[in-house]
This record gives structure tokens, C-alpha cells and sequence, in this order.
DNA sequence: GACGCTTTGTCCTAGCACGGACTACTCTCT
DNA sequence: AGAGAGTAGTCCGTGCTAGGACAAAGCGTC
């Protein structure tokens, strides 16, 4: 994407290296899932979904990568293949608890372990401990350098800022 | 997305910060080419066909983060925008060759230093001369880890190794 | 209780992603 | 020349995305 031919550009030669990092991660990681058959989108609810005893559509979205419109529509597969149910919720009838299924909470533990133990060497490979500790605290730079004056940048991945 | 409770893992604590780098980088990039009335396929496609005499289909898929199925509709979209044209190659009749038009070219120049610009200070804030090499070299490893094994993973920035 | 304001989840539009199927054309090998 | 293999671009199906519009429901105030 938009990767210049003014590359020279010191600072700009990290864009390049993050972009194809981040998109070679994203390859290996989505074809391991799809190998699942899910989508990454999907595996993201069940992972967010695991080990809670529900959650709201508007926990969901904010706390994984799908935002609220489109969760309706990830939502509707899931429900179709099994792995969720959708419970009204006592005193407020707005809302609805999204919880994994038997089939859906056995997909989570079959799965979610398996999928980090398939990602990590991939790390492990590349990147001594000190490199790790190091990248880590660059990275997070970055990502606060693009975060700061982003706006209302969405509680996406608000977490720990650690 | 999958970011695991276990993220204690040391290995896998540079996931996360990975993943949210790189996500509040395309936030930023994104809300930027979207101020320009352009989607980020758009623009990537109007970037690298800016100073070149045409490219084809498959040339220019090859080049951008666009694939080929999908390069057929966001040439549509240009094209009606304006911005291309679509001429028959001589000496092949499957190609044709893609070129930016005297409209399309002055967006090109009207907007992609204006981005670069744009995103540079964001890199200047976070990072010092000398993390910058840091972080490319360590991002450089991480994503030929992800690439190592990652079978034909496709062409996609293939550009050089450097 | 009636007024507004906010929140929750759904639906809609336009656009993009991938991969597979398909047609049209070119190239290679015999 | 003819057969087979490869390549170029299009089209399709399924799914995802952002953002905006919306109705239903809850909350605050008077």
C-alpha cells in the first residue's frame, strides 16, 4: 500500500517492514484458521467468547476487530454452524448475551491453544528474548505515536497499554 | 484478533504489539486517503501506476496489495471516476494496459507527497535515527519468518529483500 | 407520567477480499 | 499445423468492512 518510491526517506524505511510483517503474520495466521474453517472474524468472537460466561453484541465489538454493524452478520454464521446462542437478557431488553454453545466452547479449547502453539515459532525463530523485549517497546512507540493524535481512535484494542 | 490470554508467553508478547502498530498506522492512513475521496485500494493502485506508461492487469495486482479478482471492480470504480484508462496492447490481445489520465495523474501529484508527508512526523515522533534501523532490521527477520515457510505466499511485496 | 437523550442491536449501501470458474488469447512442443 | 499448457482479464459466491439510519428500550429530569 501507498509504500513510496521515496523509500530512501530514513524514517520511512520502517513503513515498508512493518507493512510486510504485519501482512506475512496475517497470512500464516489466516490460512491456519481458515484450515479450521473459520474466518478470522469468526475465530476472533470465539476467542473473545471463551471462558466468559457471555457477552453483549457491544462487548463483543469493542472488544475484538469486528465492529458492531458487522457483527450481526458474523454473528448469524456462528449461530448457523452452531457455535453460539443469543439469550435475552433480564432487566434490560435491549440487549442480548451472546455465549458459546457446547460445539462452540469445544471448538475454543480444541482450537485456541493450538493456534498459539502454531504462531509462536514463527516468533521464537526470528527473534532472540532481547530482540523480543526490544521490538516490543518499539513498536509500542509507534503505536501510540499513531494512536495520540488519532482522534477518537476506538476503544479497539484498548487493553493493557502496558 | 486471537490475542491470546496467554500473552504472557514471551514470545508471543510482541504479537500484540505487532497487531496494534500496525491497525493504528492504517487507522491514520486510511482516515487520511479517505479525506481524499479515494478508498485505500485506490489509492494504491493510482500510487503505482503514478510515473509509469501503463501497466496491466496482472502487473499492477502484482504491485499493489490489490488481487487480481478484485483489481477488475476497483478499475471499474476509477475508471468511472476518471482517473484511468484502459488501452488494448499491441503484439497481446489478452492485456491491456492501464494508464493513469491526465485527471488521474494530477491526483497523483496533488496527493501523494501531500500522504507521505502526512504520515512521516508520525514515524519522526516515535522513533530516533537509530531505532529506526533497529526496528527494520528486527521487522525484517520477524516477517521472513512469516514468509520462510509460508509456501507460495504469493508475490505480493515481494519487492526486494533488501 | 411525559419530555428528551443515550444505548443496543439490526439493517442498508458501497466497496473490498479471496479463490475458483470461465473465456479468449498466446506460446511451446512435436 | 495441431494439441496442450500457460496467461490475461472477467465474473461469481461468500464473507467482511465502515459508517449511517433506524426502532426499541432504558435513563434522566422535571
Amino acid at each position: 500500500m501507498e509504500l513510496p518510491d521515496l523509500k530512501d526517506d530514513p524514517y520511512l524505511k520502517v513503513l515498508r517492514p512493518l507493512v510486510e510483517a504485519y501482512l506475512a503474520f496475517e497470512l500464516i495466521d489466516n490460512r491456519h484458521i481458515k484450515s479450521l474453517r473459520l474466518t478470522p472474524s469468526q475465530f476472533d468472537v470465539i476467542a473473545t467468547l471463551g471462558d466468559t460466561d457471555g457477552l453483549t453484541c457491544s462487548e463483543l465489538s469493542a472488544r475484538t476487530l469486528v465492529t458492531k454493524g458487522t457483527l450481526t452478520g458474523v454473528l448469524d454464521r456462528l449461530f448457523t454452524k452452531g457455535f453460539i446462542r443469543r439469550d435475552s437478557v433480564k432487566g434490560d431488553r435491549r440487549c442480548i448475551k451472546i455465549q458459546l454453545t457446547p460445539k462452540g466452547d469445544k471448538m475454543f479449547h480444541d482450537t485456541f491453544a493450538a493456534h498459539i502453539a502454531f504462531i509462536k515459532p514463527f516468533f521464537e525463530r526470528a527473534l532472540s528474548q532481547k530482540d523480543v523485549d526490544i521490538a516490543r517497546s518499539l513498536l509500542l512507540r509507534l503505536r501510540d505515536s499513531f494512536r495520540e493524535e488519532a482522534g477518537p481512535a476506538s476503544p479497539l484494542t484498548s487493553s493493557s497499554t502496558e
